[in-house]
DNA sequence: CGTTAGCCCTGCTGGC
DNA sequence: TGCCAGCAGGGCTAAC
């Protein structure tokens, strides 16, 4: 379950399991094992995961939360400095109805200008804070969400029942491509982030409003403003995103 | 039901 | 130079 289940439980579930299966859904990242149920890992913005060999590299050994040995003495060390990254083990009894509440992926072919507009509806709120919440389209951070509404051209406090259907179509495809650019890019590593080498991500240095306060918008050259939509901090150029 | 404020957590930044 | 308040943010819960 979600509760934080006691080390010593936590490592009865899964000493001597094999991982059949790892997978992805939103930010979670899912290791399936072999008697049904599933390890999951959320690193939000801290955690990292790291390939490693056994015994860990003393630098690993800082902020070490979880740390997964394998027969082949391969390990994964989860380290997080701020302690807001999660793991947790579902049953199998119980994977279905944790999965099932998130939003579609927005990589997914069935996510489409439709398919978003039914789920727009007539919800009143920030889009920006829309795109934010899993429950509406998974796995869309901050950085991701700015990003694609500049590239749309959407300002991020235009209310979400508002856009029009050209609207759509562009926050659609601008959500697709800033994705795929940032996983061609490795991620991005403004603060901690690395992959499972240590290896930073290159994302960052083609953001165009993200954290790029008081900057000239690189299409338009107005200067880029900072604002606070859905609780975050929210980077946008006040000349190319309107409502319309 | 839909929406939002507040909380968690701690390394880092900016201001004095 | 050193100190310290406040920022950063994903997701959950409480509250409206």
């Amino acid at each position: 379950m979600t509760a934080p289940a006691a080390a010593s439980s936590f490592k009865r579930q899964l000493v001597g399991r094999t991982v059949i299966e790892l997978s992805r859904r939103g930010k979670y990242l899912r290791f399936e094992l072999d008697n049904g149920s599933t390890l999951v890992i959320h690193l939000r913005m801290t955690g990292r995961l790291t390939a490693a060999d056994h015994p860990i590299r003393k630098d690993l050994k800082k902020y070490l939360r979880l740390l997964l040995c394998f027969e082949d003495e391969t390990c994964i060390a989860f380290n997080d400095a701020r302690r807001f990254g999660k793991t947790f083990i579902l049953k199998a009894s119980e994977a279905e109805e944790y999965w099932e509440k998130m939003g579609p992926e927005p990589l997914d072919r069935s996510f489409n200008a439709a398919r978003l507009k039914k789920i727009l509806g007539k919800r009143n709120r920030p889009i920006k804070s829309f795109l934010l919440d899993q429950h509406m389209v998974a796995g869309i951070g901050n950085i991701y969400a700015d990003e694609a509404l500049y590239r749309a051209r959407i300002h991020p406090t235009c209310p979400a029942y508002e856009l029009s259907d050209d609207e759509i179509e562009r926050l659609v495809g601008s959500i697709k491509t800033t994705l795929r650019s940032a996983i061609a890019h490795k991620g991005s590593s403004i603060d901690t982030y690395r992959d499972s080498e240590g290896k930073r991500g290159k994302f960052q240095d083609t953001f165009s409003v993200h954290r790029r306060e008081g900057e000239p918008c690189p299409a338009c050259g107005h200067i880029i403003e900072k604002i606070k939509a859905g609780g975050r901090g929210t980077y946008f150029c006040p000349a190319c995103q309107k409502c319309d």
